[in-house]
DNA sequence: GACTATACCTCGCGGGACGAGGTATGGAAA
DNA sequence: TTTCCATACCTCGTCCCGCGAGGTATAGTC
């Protein structure tokens, strides 16, 4: 029961929104903002991938909601659980072992 | 109505499957056993990703097969089609992109 | 009063990664 | 000789999850 990886397949949306927790609390749609200003476009998580992931992530206890009203609009916060910053730590290894081995493949000229 | 992109998600094993066929033909077991090595284990397709998505890329006029007969058993070496060359130039492109926006959010420290 | 930006949501489709299981041969070990 | 491992192919079913399309609501602008 949870905590299952992404095998080799990327599982990307679930780690880069884990990245951006970690460094401050975020909502939603400012998730998907700053993605794609970071990524510089690269990288962009639409809304039917953005909500269900937090959503997974909110019922897997990676991270917690808090709920705000600004300007007659709900935003909703997320916070990184301790939970969330292992499974982050988790993934970021898995990824960086995996794109290294990709990286691999792609360099090789033959020989090497 | 081919050549549909992997949006977001990696498409890791076609891509790097046809990487190793642009160096040279080679049959599925050979390609697993390769992916190992090259890939120092970091990379590894079960047969059950291989097989089939060797038939796919070949439905898809990606790769084309030759039968061989080598000491009593089957091999089926796999050859890259001009086809083939170009989707792997566009899913290499693809993967350079987006896993440098990758690295881009996993090496945010606050500002840059 | 229409349109854009903000901000949330769900549904259904489809693709694809995966494990498990299955067939067959050749050679080495027991 | 039978058992086992490596070679070499295959399929089936599941489950995940990325995605587009569509839907609601508010605030401010043209």
């Amino acid at each position: 029961m949870g905590e299952r990886d992404p095998t080799l397949m990327a599982g990307v949306p679930e780690l880069v929104v884990l990245r951006l927790l970690a460094e401050r609390e975020m909502y939603g749609y400012e998730i998907a903002r700053t993605l794609k200003v970071v990524s510089r476009e690269t990288l962009s998580l639409g809304e039917g991938v953005l909500y269900p992931a937090l959503h997974a992530m909110e019922a897997r206890g990676l991270l917690r909601p808090h709920p705000r009203q600004v300007e007659g609009r709900t935003r909703i916060y997320y916070q990184l659980t301790a939970r969330g910053r292992r499974r982050l730590e988790r993934l970021t290894a898995n990824w960086q072992r995996m794109s290294a081995g990709v990286a691999r493949i792609l360099g090789t000229s033959g020989h090497e």
